[in-house]
DNA sequence: CCTACCGATCGGTAGG
DNA sequence: CCTACCGATCGGTAGG
């Protein structure tokens, strides 16, 4: 899978099957949820396509819910790192903001499964940047690109708070309704890179300080 | 529950206990996910809590999905009755397209199982409003609104079905937020009324015509 | 990391 | 709408 991390190979095969097992239960999990569903996951079924036993896991994951956690950890890594990337081309706050808008939404739609756990209501307690660290600190980055976007002079004045949380609600909800289908066929026909880029443009638009002529 | 619709009584008790087990199924299956959450929902648990045995829910529905579409169908005509009663106390079109997003946040935040089973990726095949009738085309209803404020000369040119889409992601978004708990508490604590409002104006505010002075 | 085992739940059907 | 029954899966643990 893309978001595998470098295997830490070990000597004693006979003892520890997997080069690591941890890692080949997140990507059994998100293969799991691709193919069969979020109603699908279970620690056994895991277990299965990860080719061990289903008492296993509980090496790696006290339950079910740990499991989850790993992975909406890993999700968030990876989608922070994926904004930042496509941040780093743009040359212009604004332009950054809008870039920092599309990354979300097409992370969301090329890593669905990860999408779905991240931000379903799997949690007993919630998963706070504060707890994931600053390297999945999506909203922290959004936050940051928009001030400085204001500052800049690119964005209207106004509290930044309610500022980011309209941005974050605009890609939260197009990437929603395209990971659960729930948009005309017709109206992504036209690629979901299209769509996310007309949207983002459409409310960062809005967003806009009117040139002061 | 608020959604329940008037009661069929029927004579005979000896064969048919409920005066509306259909109902009663349906009301059940949304006390359960508010309860217990959505993984908790079984055919069986249902049943359980309408009291009858495991076997009388397949005399009204097929399946599990048979369900769940019945309770989706029955919160999309909610949500649109819902949006219908608070536009109608707007009188410009404008106002009206607010109106129209802030009911659809506080529907689902008030009705927050039945906006997980009408959203969540339960359905084999879509439930398009072309199959549940115009009683539940929210989403129709947005766009006629919208299309309105832009003939009035109230929001800008532009693609209705582009526009449409932006507001719907913003609302949408906003929702699905709240309704997963993804949201700081702090940032909900002026009210989720004062939230939606503020937010939704936010994007109507980028959307308007600027005035032609 | 495996084998073996526990109690519990589930979807679905037969037959009345 | 009920009783009785099917095969199957699940989370979790003991013990090695």
């Amino acid at each position: 899978m893309a978001l595998r991390r470098t295997r830490k190979k070990t000597a004693d095969k006979s003892t520890y099957h997997h080069g690591d097992l941890r890692q080949a239960l997140l990507d059994a999990s998100l293969a799991l949820i691709t193919e069969e569903g979020f109603g699908a996951l279970s620690l056994r079924e895991v277990a299965r396509r990860a080719g061990v036993t289903h008492a296993a896991p509980y090496r790696h994951f006290a339950d079910k819910e740990a499991l989850l956690a790993a992975v909406a950890e890993e999700g968030f890594r990876a989608m922070t790192s994926r904004m930042k990337e496509e941040m780093a081309r743009e040359p212009s706050p604004i332009d950054r903001l809008g870039a920092c808008g599309v990354a979300y939404v097409l992370f969301a739609v090329e890593n669905a499964a990860h999408f779905r756990v991240m931000f379903g209501p799997h949690f007993t307690q919630p998963l706070t940047p504060t707890v994931l660290g600053e390297d999945a600190d999506a909203y922290g980055l959004l936050v940051g690109v928009l001030a400085e976007a204001q500052r800049a002079g690119e964005v209207r004045e106004g509290d930044t708070a309610d500022l980011a949380l309209a941005c974050w609600s605009l890609v939260h909800g197009l990437a929603s309704l395209l990971v659960d289908g729930q948009l005309d066929p017709e109206a992504v026909a036209g690629g979901v890179a299209a769509l996310a880029r007309t949207q983002t443009l459409l409310l960062v638009g809005g967003l806009a300080r009117p040139p002061v002529d």
